[in-house]
DNA sequence: AGAAAAAAGTTGACGTATCAACTAATTTAA
DNA sequence: TTAAATTAGTTGATACGTCAACTTTTTTCT
């Protein structure tokens, strides 16, 4: 692999963007298709259903989210009926996070379609395949993370 | 790979979408700091100075980038002096971009450090890794343009 | 040749992402 | 114990991405 050889438009980063745009629109185009939620939506109420995320703070650790998109995309699922507020007994600052049974009906209908898709995304791959971009993907967030002088 | 234990976090689109997140940040970083660049400024000065693309829709082809997004970031490259419009002589709906010597000279100053990145993030990968991610992500890219039905 | 379809590019509207400033509550540590 | 630093969350400004409508020019088809 040489990479002065290597045209910009295979430059391993251009590949990767332009891999999760299409994923990314296909994702948007499921979840309004049968939950009428967006992506960011989804994946919060994700993580509160199937993990121990309880507030704000947790889902922007485990997600990397912006904290204010994620304060926006909270407003609007409580808006929409999805979570419930309720401010932490201990820690006043926090508030945490509850699904309404409308959300977790919601959750439950839509898991199954989003894990259906993994699958069949995982099916177009080989088991090295799949081993070696979870590998490659660990890899490069860690480097990602690399000011330019550390590169 | 059994998708039903498969938690949230660990989908690959996921993943990919928040290796591509961080990647992309490192990148704006990068150029905002040597070049002055905005990411999509970028990569359309580099492939009209490296690739045969001669106008909006070559790099529309080629980038699978939005027309309306193509236009105005064009536009703000011809305000800041980095390509000049010359409409086709045979076919007056294109407009063939000029890269500007100064945009010559800022490619020529950027390239070697965009490369440099590359040769930085493939050294955190092994050949296999290499290979896999690449063939990884072609194929998926594939898949992502299925339907909800066909997938 | 002339009507219909398609392609190039522009523009407007809207949602999402990113960054920074800010308030309030809590923790650290002098 | 109280001043300084940190953490949770909100808000505003601004940039970017996405979609659709529209104009102009070219191509296709009969």
């Amino acid at each position: 692999m040489n990479i002065d050889d290597l045209e910009v438009q295979q430059f391993l980063t251009y590949r990767l963007a332009r891999t999760h745009m299409r994923l990314n629109a296909q994702a948007i185009r499921i979840l309004k298709r049968n939950a009428g939620l967006t992506l960011t939506q989804w994946r919060v109420i994700a993580l509160l259903a199937g993990t121990d995320c309880k507030n704000s703070s947790d889902i922007e650790r485990q997600i990397g989210m912006d904290k204010g998109q994620l304060s926006r995309t909270i407003r609007g699922l409580a808006d929409a009926g999805y979570v419930k507020f309720k401010t932490d007994a201990k820690d006043h600052r926090k508030s945490n996070l509850k699904l309404t049974a409308k959300a977790q009906k919601i959750y439950d209908q839509t898991l199954p379609l989003m894990r259906n898709r993994q699958r069949s995304l995982f099916a177009h791959l080989d088991e090295t395949e799949i081993k070696a971009i979870y590998s490659a993907l660990e890899k490069l967030e860690g480097a990602a993370q690399l000011s330019e002088d550390e590169l």
